[in-house]
DNA sequence: TTTCCATGATCAAACGATTGATCAGGGGTT
DNA sequence: AACCCCTGATCAATCGTTTGATCATGGAAA
């Protein structure tokens, strides 16, 4: 029993292929085929199981109803926790997600849309490497006129179609809520103090006139990872003078994570002896021995939105705040 | 400017389509065209930054380069381990990835398959819901002739084509290795004793003329998740009872991270006072404040596994046994 | 000079759905 | 009776590639 097509549903009932198709689409108001017709064609596609082909459809009208997903990586948990909403959107919409990892190059970003391009997407999500990548895509999207809608998903630049989470002002926000609460020596583990969402904790200490120098060094390395990285940094800091802040802001949960594991190897207690604010809210924060406060980039409304716009074919400019998410490693 | 195809390129060089598609698919040998026209063709082709229209070659090869994923949920990082692997060997063989969650509804995985095959993909592997599904999913290949390849990634069940994971075998290995390290008191949390991998457990503890009654009652909710079950099952047993054995398995990593917070919250310390054995190592087994001890479903090799098999339309019926992580949270 | 073959190229039919253009025929106007 | 319009249907081209069949040409063998 081979596939049935259009042709030969359209044999077994003794009509025309361009009926059928018309039935099947059929958006509600211009069918013109009479109701018999339509009673006897779906019956019959029914009976054969008929499953149209996407394919072909795609080649004719030059588009699919999948779109494409590219995300730098699925180390992170954080990615993960987008990568099941935008499935979920996508699936709700009856659209196909076509996947893939783009791995910190921006010839490989390159080249992941493009494919995704050619298989006529209705639109491409992305997380950018960096903003170099996210400019050098919109770049090739204007020079070459690519019509499908490029969203990015970032966390700084504000170039194209985006949907961005200002880290600087949520951290800024959370530094607040911190001085609120009593805190007023707040460090951070990281390798390059200038620049980034840190910039939102200096903002806060020096609106309240606090000192923003308890900075744990640390120097990342590929080999090591986030998780590894950090961990080793805290381990030389806390080996070499000790922890000096009373709380600390971890750059994601996987460096939380890297810094939870030193400071208890070193009998200090989360948040008695030292605190700790992370960013994502990935599961890792949530399911933590001691659960751990953090900045809750919303995963699951950024997926959203960049989903939406993409089917609906929509500019978007959007930026949002992240919340936190107050557990026990604050007080 | 519009899209290079092969007609344009055809018409620029002077040549027949067919001659362009020839040189450009150039299965080498075959090609049925003269060195000057190779490299006329080749040059037009690169200079107008040709890129194929796979939908198009799809349609006519009734294939494409694309391998259909569905697993069952990404909540739980053990599958996104795998999802990495799957698209890292996908994309070195230049296959495009669809990707779809089941989300634990046999006729949700039904749909995904057949979605799937209607997109022509090569291939598609799929992590199956419950042995129900699988042998659903089966069923459908056989009644309807499916010609594209499915395999199943699963625990359990010798259906079709498969890599499964003997886990019964993976903890009574572990089990065996316990015991030769003096434990001799060893437990398990779950609600259901019978049947699935514990058995693996209870067949090493009887070889040994050892009692396996160290369980931690758990019921285990939709609503409250692996973690939430397994946090308030194990916060339940310590008020009650206390830990009576020396040590426990954990059905996953989720599962571990709950137990490892009620144990934290009881003052107990792993593994000086109850030690830990965890199944999945994950990136949550890895990351613990102490670094678990994890059955380590050797994710990596049953993706590549996996997909070796779909690109090669080649038959897999393999049984793997998972090794386990030795970390601190035994002795 | 005819025959045969190898080489290098073209022809044309698919693949399956979509869609603007076209058409047959019946009923209503004038 | 001539004209027009409406309804319900078909025609045929198209999307871009692939591929078996066919064809022209020139040189070698008979």
């Amino acid at each position: 029993m081979v596939k049935p097509t259009l042709k030969s549903i359209a044999q077994t009932v003794g009509v025309s292929p361009s009926a059928v198709s018309r039935v099947l689409n059929d958006r509600m108001g211009n069918t013109r085929v009479s109701e018999e017709t339509v009673d006897r064609i779906k019956a019959v596609a029914g009976e054969l199981g008929y499953v149209p082909n996407p394919v072909a459809a795609s080649l004719r009208k030059g588009k699919t109803d999948s779109i494409g997903l590219i995300l730098t990586t699925t180390a992170n948990p954080f990615f993960t926790d987008m990568l099941h909403t935008f499935e979920e959107v996508a699936t709700a919409s009856s659209h196909s997600v076509l996947f893939n990892v783009s791995q910190n190059e921006i010839e490989s970003e390159l080249a992941c849309v493009r494919r995704m391009l050619s298989y006529y997407v209705s639109g491409v999500i992305m997380t950018p490497h960096i903003d170099a990548s996210q400019a050098a895509v919109q770049g090739m999207v204007e020079r070459e006129n690519i019509q499908a809608p490029i969203v990015f998903v970032s966390q700084t630049a504000e170039i194209g179609n985006y949907v961005r989470c200002d880290l600087v002002e949520s951290y800024a926000r959370a530094t607040q809520e911190l001085i609120g609460r009593g805190y007023t020596k707040i460090g951070f583990l990281g390798s390059t103090p200038a620049g980034g969402r840190h910039e939102g904790l200096f903002r806060a200490l020096r609106e309240n006139d606090l000192s923003c120098d308890y900075r744990m060094p640390c120097r990342f390395t590929s080999a090591d990872g986030e998780f590894g990285s950090a961990y080793k940094g805290v381990r030389a800091y806390l080996e070499s003078v000790g922890p000096l802040a009373e709380i600390y802001f971890a750059y994601s949960d996987l460096v939380a994570q890297g810094m939870f594991r030193a400071f208890s190897e070193k009998g200090l207690r989360v948040p008695d002896d030292v605190a700790l604010v992370t960013t994502d809210n990935s599961v890792l924060a949530r399911t933590n021995s001691v659960p751990l406060t953090s900045i809750a980039y919303p995963a699951e409304e950024i997926a959203r939105l960049a989903i939406e716009a993409v089917l609906e074919n929509r500019e978007i400019q959007k930026t949002l705040i992240a919340p936190v998410a107050w557990r026990g490693s604050t007080k």
